[in-house]
DNA sequence: CCCGAGTGAGACATGAATATCTCACATGGT
DNA sequence: ACCATGTGAGATATTCATGTCTCACTCGGG
């Protein structure tokens, strides 16, 4: 019996919809996600308790994700601005859900935040840091509003890309731009070419 | 009989304290929100038929608000940057209440969107475009993503500074100097002045 | 061919929040 | 002192999502 294998596939997968799902409808029943995903009710209970089970599984699909973004974007190398680029690229597909878990740990109000987002967040404030040291970075903007400012845009972002209102082929660039250069016009010197959309 | 006018006044501060109350715990219970206006469910119950009518007496105050502000900050006079920044400094104190709302708009999913937001919206828009216009602003970011952006950063910022990682005092500028000035550091020329908060 | 694991469909109970109602009490005006 | 209005507290009903259970079905392997 593979069952073990077959069961994490389909896991795999019922996560997947469930977290494409809660993307667009954060207050989806129970029901719903398992329609979603192809699957009745009872079934997506022998996958999930319960609903916090389902969502503590997607928190610890997305911290995966964020930390395979991180892993695969390098923060550490090169200047600290292409590797923003990188991060923001590589952590777009995983916008949608990011977004979600950002809305969905207000409601965890008193309890303590899963440690792995503090990873997370003090691995992207290190990037920040290391860009405000290099001299690449103002540093009159403290390296976790930066962190915060980041998961904002990324989730206006794809909020607005799933309501239609911006492209969804623009994500990458307009979450950068904005991050890194603002929405000031650049006076001083030619404003830096920003069409390379990865690598 | 005056009654009228005292519901009025009860109404408004019921409001307000669940304004208060819901950016902070947005899934609060109409209990919860009663007894944090110092009323009781039956009260609450008779200023609004039910949580939905609360909901949207919010949206209405934010609403209100938001086109007090802009109002207030005067968009379409002078530099389109001092603009933007009367314009933060004005939606600040109702930046948690945005917050709020801009979650909950996710669950009004398929209904179509007050439409006083939309005016809003274009009201904002409007003065990123002036501002591209006349070459203070970047004109490869759309008014619409910038729109949506400023959204995004406020509530960021709300919520960073309810969780205590940014001070309170710091907000308006953090919100401001990232949204114009992002987090490059100026080469060409010496970077400008923000200290002055407001006028 | 048979057996069993996994599944879907539905029934059923539970719990939470909501919505409605009643009743006693306090307060303010006459 | 009396009365009316508004209120708080509690009881009750309803709704809805959730969690649990049963049962029949199917598909794949032995």
């Amino acid at each position: 019996m593979v069952y073990s294998r077959l069961m994490a596939v389909d896991r795999d997968h019922v996560l997947r919809s469930a977290a494409a799902l809660l993307t667009r409808k954060s207050t989806a029943t129970m029901d719903e996600v398992a329609r979603a995903a192809g699957i009745s009710r009872a079934t997506l209970h022998r996958h999930f308790a319960g609903r916090d089970a389902l969502v503590r599984a997607l928190e610890a699909l997305g911290i995966a994700e964020c930390e395979a973004a991180l892993e695969a974007a390098r923060p550490e190398e090169g200047p600290a601005e292409d590797a923003v680029r990188r991060l923001v690229a590589a952590v777009e597909p995983q916008a949608g859900l990011l977004a979600f878990l950002y809305s969905e740990n207000q409601l965890f109000e008193g309890e303590e935040q899963n440690e792995g987002w503090t990873r997370i967040d003090e691995r992207i404030a290190d990037l920040f840091r290391r860009g405000q040291e290099s001299g690449e970075f103002r540093i009159d903007l403290t390296p976790a509003w930066l962190t915060e400012a980041l998961y904002g845009l990324l989730a206006s972002a794809a909020w607005a890309v799933a309501e239609g209102r911006v492209a969804p082929k623009d994500f990458t660039r307009m979450v950068v731009e904005l991050l890194l250069g603002g929405t000031r016009r650049r006076t001083g010197s030619a404003p830096r070419e920003h069409q390379r959309n990865e690598s």
